[in-house]
Parts: C-alpha cells; sequence; structure tokens
RNA sequence: GGGUGUGUAGCUCAGGUGGUUAGAGCGCUACGUUGACAUCGUAGAGGUCACAAGUUCGAGUCUUGUCAUACCCACCA
C-alpha cells in the first residue's frame, strides 16, 4: 500500500540499505555478458559532496542503472582520494587550533594523525553518495593510500625510473612559500592585478656618469642579477653590450650581454637577468653560462645573498627601493598592470625556486596519448574538448611529481653515501641493489618528498582493479567504458590517466570521456563559500528528496554546458515525483493487480492503444538518448509521457471506462494501466530509483526493480495514435471555446460531428470519452446543416458543432460583452492619446512607455475577442 | 596574443542532419475543490530567436562580419 502522502524522507534511506545489504550493486561477473565500468572520480576524503559531486554522480549512476538493467555486468567503481596538500592543510589547521604544530609532532607522528582523522571523518562524502542513490559496488572501495594502491605507485614509479621516464633534476620550479614545496604548473592559478612598474639604472663599470637603464616589476631580486641583456637589434643601446655594469647597494659587477629576450620596445629595452628567480631568465642565464645567484628562503623572506635578509618580498622591494632613491639612481615608478601566479591551495605568491626535483618525462608519455585520441579510439564528449586536450598535450613540459610535503606517497628513493640513486619498491630490495653496487652493505637515506596526488590519480583506472596483481576484475573491466567528470579536471587528471595507463597497460583507459560543465548559482556566477552562495546537495536532498535533486541535474545536462542551480526547477521535479505517487495511488484504488502478466500486443481499445504506442515510443527515445549522453532529451521524454500523455490523458481517459460497466473494457484498460505504470517504473528508475522502487515495492511486485531488464526492439502500433490524438485535439479545441465564450463551468454542451471517415470511424470507441472530458451531454454523427444557435469548431478531421440553446442567456451575455467591449474603447482611446503625445514617448522612461504599449496590446486584443464572441452569440439570437 | 563557448518568453534554459503555427519549468492572468493529485486541474497572455549581410524555394538552425558576455591557455623587464 502507498502512502497518502509523497515522503520520499520516510523511506529513501531505507530502500538505499535493502539495496546493498542485498549486493545489488555488485557486479554479476557472469562472461556472458559485456562488461560495462565507470571508475568514479574519488573525491577528496577530506571533502563533503556539493553540487558539482552531485551532477557527476548523478550522471554515473544514471548510466550505471541503465546499463545495469541492459543485463550487461556492471562495475561502478568507488573509492577516494588522499588529496596531499588539501589534506595535510586541513589536519593542519586542525593541530593549529589546539597550538601544535606539524614539526612538533614530527613527520611519522603527524601522519598517524592525518590516517586518525580520516577514520573519523572520511566517510561522510561516501555516506553522503550514498544519499543520492549512487549504486557503486561499495565493497570493492578504494584509497589511493591503501596498501594496494600504495604498491601500484611504488611499482610503476620503479619503472619509469628504470625506462628513463623519471628523473631527479635543479631546476626553476614554482614554489610555494606557504607550504613549502613545489608545485606544479596546474596547481598555480595567475591573477591580474595592478602592481607597479620600477625605473630605474645601473652604473656602467669603469664610466662615471653612463648607466644602463633598466625597469623591472619585482626590484627586490637584483641581487640575484648576474647580468642584463640588450638585444644586439637594439640601435640605441647595442654600444653597451660587452661592458659591464655595476649591481648598486651590492655593488656586484655583472657583464651586458646580447641577447634576443630584450625586446627593444619593450621597458627601456635593458632587461635585468635574474636566472634563479624568473622562467625567461632561466633560459638566458642558460644560454649565456650565467651563474645562478638564490636570494630567498623556503618561506620567501629574503636570505644571506642580500643585505636584507629575512625581510619578506614586500619589505625588501621598499627597501630596496628606498635605497636606490638614496644613491639617486631611481628614474620613475609607473602603475603597470600585471599578472601574478598564486597557489591554488595555499593562496600565496608563487616563487619560481631553484631546487633539486624529480620529473616525469611528460612530453614523452604525451606521444601515444594523443595518438589514441586522433585515431577516436578514446573520444571526448563534447568533442571539442579534444582540441583544449591536443592543445594543452602538444605543449607539455615536464611534469614536477615531488612534493616536500609529508602526507601522500614518499618516493620509492633511497640515496646511499656518495648520494648515488637506488629506486626500487622497498627498502629491502634498496639494500640488495646497493650491496651489488657497492660490494658490501650500506646505510641508505630514504627519499623525503612525496608524491603528487595526482600521480597516484593518474592510475586510478587500473589500480583500483587490481594491478599490479593478475585480477580477473581488470581483465574484465579494462579498458573502462565511460569516464565521466567535469571540464575543469582534463589536465589534472584525463591527460594524466591517459599517460599513465598506456605507460603500464599499453591500453587506453576508457573508451569516451563525458565531460560536464559547473554548477553555477542561480544566475550563472560560480559557487564559492567566500561569495556565500552555495547550495548544499544534502539540504536539497532532505528537502525535495533525491530523486527529484537527481532528475534536476539529468534533466539540466545537455552537451557539457554549464548548469545553472535552481531550487524552484528541483521542487518542481519533487512536483514531479508527487504527481506520479499520485497517480499510483490511482490505480491502487481501481483495485488494479500488478502482479498479473499481460500482453499489451493484445489490448483492442483505441486509447489502450495508444498510451501502449506512446510508452513503446518513449523507451525508445530514453534508450536512443542514453545511448547517445543525451541526459536532457532522455529525462525530458519520461516526464512528458507520465505527466502529458499518461496523467492528463490517460488517466482522464480511462476514468469513464473503469467506472463504467462495460466489464470486458473495464479489465483490459486495468491490466493496461498496470503495464504502462510498470513500464515507467522501468524506464524512470535510472533517473529517479527511489521512488521507483519504493512504488514497485508497495504494488506488490516481487522481483527487484533495479535488476529487471530494459525492453528493446519493440514493435510500435502507430495506428491507434491518430484517432486519439484527434481526440485530445477535439477535447482542447471545444475547452478552449468554453473559456472564450464564457460559458458556465458546469454546462453540459450538446454537440454534434459533421464530419466523414476517420472521425465518424473514431467516434464509435471514443464519444463516452470526448463526452466526459469535455463535458458535453451527447456527441452525435449529424449530416443536415447547423442550426442558427450552433457555434462551429474546426478539428483537423472535421467540424465540431456546439448547440449553446438552452446553455446560456443570450440576451444578458450579449449585454454583457457589449458593455465590456464600451469599457475598453474608452480606455484604449486614453492609452492612445498618451501614446500619441510626443511629450510623453519622449520623456517618460522607457519601461514606462513599454508598459503602456503593452497595456494598450492587451486592450486591443481582448477587444478583437470578446468582439469575435459577440458575433457568435448575435448569430445565435437570430 | 591564441583557443573555446554563450546571446531564444519576465527569469532559468531546451531546440542531433535547415521544413507546418519556435518549446519546457518557474513566474504572471482568469476560472476551477468534477470520485489520484491544490506538491493539483483547465484556459490564456508573453518571442524582430543579439545585430547585419549572404547561401537557399525555405534559416533559430548553414557561411561571413559586427556587438555583448563567459571561460581556458600563453606572455607581459
Amino acid at each position: 500500500m502507498l502512502d497518502k502522502n509523497y515522503n520520499p524522507k520516510d523511506w529513501e534511506e531505507n530502500i538505499y540499505k535493502n539495496w546493498e545489504a542485498a549486493g545489488y550493486f555488485k557486479p554479476s561477473m557472469d562472461k556472458s555478458k559485456e562488461p560495462f565500468c565507470i571508475v568514479i572520480p574519488p573525491a577528496n576524503v577530506t571533502g563533503v559532496l556539493h553540487m558539482g559531486h552531485a551532477l557527476d554522480y548523478t550522471l554515473q549512476d544514471i548510466l550505471t542503472r541503465y546499463n545495469r538493467m541492459q543485463g550487461k555486468n556492471v562495475l561502478w567503481q568507488p573509492g577516494t582520494d588522499h588529496a596531499g596538500i588539501a589534506t595535510q592543510m586541513v589536519v593542519e589547521r586542525n593541530l593549529a587550533k589546539q597550538g601544535v604544530s606539524r614539526h612538533d609532532l614530527g613527520r611519522e607522528k603527524f601522519i598517524e594523525t592525518v590516517w586518525k582523522w580520516r577514520e573519523e571523518s572520511g566517510g561522510t562524502i561516501c555516506r553522503q553518495l550514498r544519499r543520492l542513490g549512487s549504486s557503486c559496488d561499495w565493497s570493492r572501495e578504494r584509497f589511493t593510500m591503501d596498501e594496494g594502491l600504495s604498491r601500484a605507485v611504488r611499482k610503476i614509479f620503479v619503472n619509469m625510473y628504470k625506462d628513463g621516464l623519471i628523473y631527479k633534476a635543479k631546476k626553476l620550479v614554482n614554489w610555494d612559500s606557504k607550504f613549502m614545496t613545489a608545485v606544479s604548473d596546474l596547481e598555480v592559478v595567475q591573477k591580474e592585478a595592478m602592481g607597479k612598474m620600477y625605473y630605474y639604472r645601473y652604473p656602467i663599470e669603469g664610466e662615471e656618469g653612463n648607466f644602463v637603464h633598466i625597469a623591472t616589476t619585482r626590484p627586490e631580486t637584483m641581487f640575484g642579477d648576474t647580468a642584463v641583456a640588450i638585444s644586439k637589434d637594439n640601435e640605441k643601446l647595442k654600444h653597451l653590450i660587452g661592458k659591464n655594469c655595476i649591481v648598486p647597494i651590492i655593488n656586484k659587477v655583472i657583464p651586458i650581454i646580447a641577447d634576443e629576450h630584450a625586446d627593444p620596445e619593450k621597458g627601456t629595452g635593458a632587461v635585468k637577468i635574474t636566472p634563479a628567480h624568473d622562467f625567461n631568465d632561466f633560459e638566458v642565464g642558460k644560454r649565456h653560462n650565467l651563474p645562478l645567484v638564490n636570494v630567498l628562503n623556503p618561506d620567501a623572506t629574503l636570505n644571506e645573498n642580500t643585505p636584507f635578509a629575512g625581510m619578506s618580498t614586500m619589505q625588501a622591494r621598499e627597501a630596496t627601493i628606498a635605497k636606490l632613491t638614496e644613491l639617486g639612481l631611481m628614474d620613475k615608478i609607473e602603475d603597470h598592470p600585471m599578472v601574478i601566479p598564486y597557489g591554488d591551495r595555499s593562496g600565496v605568491v608563487i616563487e619560481p625556486m631553484m631546487t633539486d626535483q624529480w620529473f616525469v618525462d611528460a612530453p614523452k608519455l604525451a606521444v601515444e596519448a594523443i595518438k589514441k585520441v586522433e585515431n577516436g579510439e578514446v573520444q571526448f564528449l563534447p568533442k571539442n574538448y579534444e582540441k583544449t586536450y591536443f592543445e594543452w598535450m602538444r605543449n607539455i613540459q615536464p611534469w614536477c611529481i615531488s612534493r616536500q610535503l609529508w602526507w601522500g606517497h614518499q618516493m620509492p628513493i633511497w640515496y646511499g653515501p656518495d648520494e648515488y640513486i637506488f629506486c626500487e619498491e622497498n627498502e629491502d630490495e634498496a639494500k640488495s641493489a646497493a650491496k651489488e653496487f657497492y660490494g658490501h652493505e650500506v646505510e641508505l637515506r630514504r627519499e623525503t618528498d612525496v608524491l603528487d596526488t595526482w600521480f597516484s590519480s593518474g592510475l586510478w583506472a587500473f589500480s583500483t582493479l587490481g594491478w599490479p596483481d593478475k585480477s580477473e576484475f581488470l581483465d574484465t573491466f579494462y579498458p573502462t567504458s565511460v569516464l565521466v567528470t567535469g571540464f575543469d579536471i582534463i589536465f589534472f587528471w584525463v591527460a594524466r590517466m591517459m599517460m599513465m595507463s598506456l605507460y603500464a597497460m599499453k591500453k587506453i583507459p576508457f573508451k569516451t570521456v563525458y565531460l560536464h560543465g559547473l554548477v553555477r548559482d542561480e544566475h550563472g556566477h560560480k559557487m564559492s563559500k567566500s561569495k556565500g552562495n552555495t547550495v548544499n546537495p544534502i539540504e536539497m536532498i532532505d528537502k525535495y528528496g533525491a530523486d527529484a535533486l537527481r532528475f534536476f541535474m539529468a534533466a539540466m545536462e545537455t552537451q557539457g554546458r554549464d548548469i545553472n542551480m535552481s531550487e524552484a526547477r528541483i521542487a518542481g521535479y519533487r512536483n514531479f515525483a508527487t504527481k506520479l505517487w499520485n497517480a499510483a495511488r490511482f490505480g491502487e484504488m481501481n483495485q488494479i493487480d500488478f502482479g498479473a502478466d499481460f500482453d499489451e500486443n493484445k489490448a483492442q481499445g483505441q486509447v489502450n492503444r495508444w498510451i501502449v504506442a506512446k510508452a513503446k515510443k518513449t523507451t525508445k527515445e530514453v534508450s536512443r538518448s542514453l545511448n547517445n549522453f543525451r541526459f536532457s532529451d532522455a529525462a525530458n521524454a519520461v516526464y512528458q509521457f507520465v505527466w502529458g500523455d499518461f496523467c492528463d490523458w490517460y488517466i482522464e481517459m480511462s476514468k469513464p471506462i473503469l467506472y463504467g460497466e462495460n466489464e470486458i473494457e473495464k479489465a483490459e484498460t486495468k491490466a493496461v494501466f498496470a503495464w504502462v505504470l510498470k513500464r515507467i517504473m522501468l524506464i524512470l528508475h535510472p533517473f529517479m530509483p527511489f521512488i521507483t522502487t519504493q512504488i514497485w515495492n508497495s504494488l506488490g511486485m516481487q522481483d527487484e526493480l533495479m535488476l529487471q531488464n530494459w525492453v528493446r526492439d519493440e514493435k510500435i502500433d502507430t495506428q491507434a495514435e491518430e484517432a486519439v490524438d484527434w481526440v485530445i485535439e477535439v477535447v482542447s479545441k471545444i475547452r478552449s471555446l468554453r473559456v472564450e465564450m464564457n460559458l458556465p463551468a458546469g454546462a453540459k454542451l450538446k454537440a454534434y460531428l459533421q464530419g466523414a471517415s476517420p472521425a465518424k470511424d473514431y467516434l464509435k470507441d471514443m464519444d463516452k470519452i470526448i463526452c466526459s472530458l469535455a463535458r458535453l451531454e451527447f456527441l452525435q454523427i449529424r449530416e443536415d446543416e447547423a442550426t442558427q444557435d450552433m457555434v462551429q469548431v474546426v478539428t483537423s478531421k472535421g467540424v465540431i458543432l456546439l448547440a449553446l440553446q438552452g446553455v446560456m442567456d443570450f440576451a444578458a451575455e450579449c449585454e454583457r460583452l457589449t458593455k465590456e467591449i464600451t469599457a475598453l474603447e474608452h480606455n484604449l482611446r486614453s492609452y492612445e492619446a498618451k501614446l500619441n503625445n510626443p511629450a510623453f514617448v519622449e520623456k517618460a522612461p522607457e519601461k514606462v512607455v513599454a508598459e503602456e504599449r503593452r497595456r494598450q496590446r492587451e486592450a486591443s486584443d481582448k477587444k478583437k475577442k470578446l468582439e469575435e464572441a459577440l458575433t457568435i452569440i448575435e448569430k445565435c439570437m437570430k
């Protein structure tokens, strides 16, 4: 039995528990079935569910449930990510509240704390995923730092190192001075800001009063200058090339060199070269063999190579300018728009810094990864993201994978006494390798750096399936079927997965990449905590049910475009669920037996045949749309069928039969009703798994809905469609006329059909239905002419004549209409006068004028309508 | 500087290969408690499909340009 009201909160969580307990999310592992697999984009363990997750996971669950219902062997592989920097940051912040720093604890204790913290709060996002209805196989849940995945990370690392694809190098990298670690290019965000350009001059060595003028946005780095560059094409300045100049304050002599990096058009044409703190200067330095002078400490304060050791860069900048001014070397300071790099997590300015770091040879790995997309083995949807992917991959830089953090996969690298590198999967192997190398046992020192989180995420498609061990799951499900993720993650994750998977497996990780957009607020602004415009999906679920939120996501998802949040719309889909709930209750109240088998092809009644055809058409449309990842088309097709065809028309049309005397018709209609409702449960289930299961179970169905088979390749009987579509047309037109002519709502009209076949034939079966829906006393066929008191309703298949005699008082109505028309005419005159007044039109605000025009148009339209009605009535009176 | 989107009803958005009268939800107006449902029903108002030119028998849809707007990448001494 169904409750009187639709209250999803009462049973959603319970239904989920039953599914999970029964093991329905596990793949069948039936070898004869086609495999289908999605690996979940691992959520940050520290995270809580946001709208982006809700979208991402809803789409995946729809695909998972749909394919499961296709009878495939389906695995949705879940898991979470250790999210190095993000997690370490959260735990450090927690510790700070107790006045403890990670250094107080030491590395080992700190990592213990992180693990403990994960145990306590790490399950949140997975619990929230369950609230959404996600049918992933939780028994296979993985974590990027669990034992198996850590082993995969070490193995890949060792292999790549030995293949020369991972190497250590002293390079200029992006340095985050808050976390005191290197970060990759992708973790740096460029922000525009108004800064200052400082113009000052360096004296030329041995030429009193001669200077080279330079311009810079970062004067405090001048202590790291090891040259000044000028273009050899710079006619004005090229005479200085070859001379030396003096860095003031520290009085250091540096050469003036020729380099094309110095654009004569920019700045002063002469550039100070600071190879240790600028990516361009670094390249210049390499070309000219310039020494590197580091002027910063890891926390971005100035070091002892400068006169301002210990100062922050901003303090040092001021001090430098003050000193230069004192020395009389400042020329000018100008406002200058510039782009400053910030750490995406730390929010502090990123400094290019010379350090020892580890790199993956991404340019080499990219070659295959590009090819597989070019040749179509991997397809991006929407397709234009392939261009973005190519663009990035073809210009890819070596990937800095080492992080000077504590939380993460410590690199499997050991150093011998002479710093010789041993890269092995564990300490024992490293030791024996060292023993072999040195001829005796030695003390080894392990590398303290950890790996970029995305290194382990990059292995996700195969590591979660059991790699490097032999695994039935790996054999069955790799390559996976489709990857669903946000477009913002293409570089971070999709590209890395392509490269790592192709390296490790020699096979693509997935066949299709479906990229969706961002969920924005209702006005299209990006959601952010600082703006305070975030919406919590769990709150939406509490308020409207998970099904409503899911359906919203599906219905809004078109071709990967961004989605604007709309609570009103979610409420609308809750209403849709209520509507369906009540339709099911209607069936229940009419003692419909849902358990009985029925061959829908045997239905005789027009209306029954019609709804069966519509149901099959909708099924086909949903299949076709989901096969092509057209989520909104699929959702809208079901929505329109359930609310429009089934509730608005079929239920109303079946009432006269259900309440009538014809037992044969009644029995068939009940059977068809049951068949259609069950079909709705089936095709709606991927979108709204909770309500469909609840109704299914409440109606006494024994088998589990989510394991039912989807129906394919049905014959659709299109013959019945035309008849019922005409009935709908007739009823709609009569209803319109009733309102337009102001007929009393309860008045029963006499109606006659003037028409030939097929309308006449349709009438045989359906006059009762038309009468009931259009509130007619009767509808008969009439061959002779219409009498005066009749109005014509023209339909596509014949004319319906409505007899108005006795329904309304013609004289009174005539008087009412005339009065109303007179009043409107009066109004129209006043609008016209106003709008013809040039003073009004020119001086009044545009809005007011437009409003006046709108009123005028409205009044004029209404007048026309009333006049038409009056004409009809006058005719009737004759 | 290079690239990718978007611009359709008051609001938020749909409109694969060009084809009757351009759709939906919300909002709005009028009416309505008829034996599933007021979380509802019936009817209705509301659009120069950003602008301009072109291709075509026919353009919201294709081409070119303009304007507006969002994002991505790179660079900026």
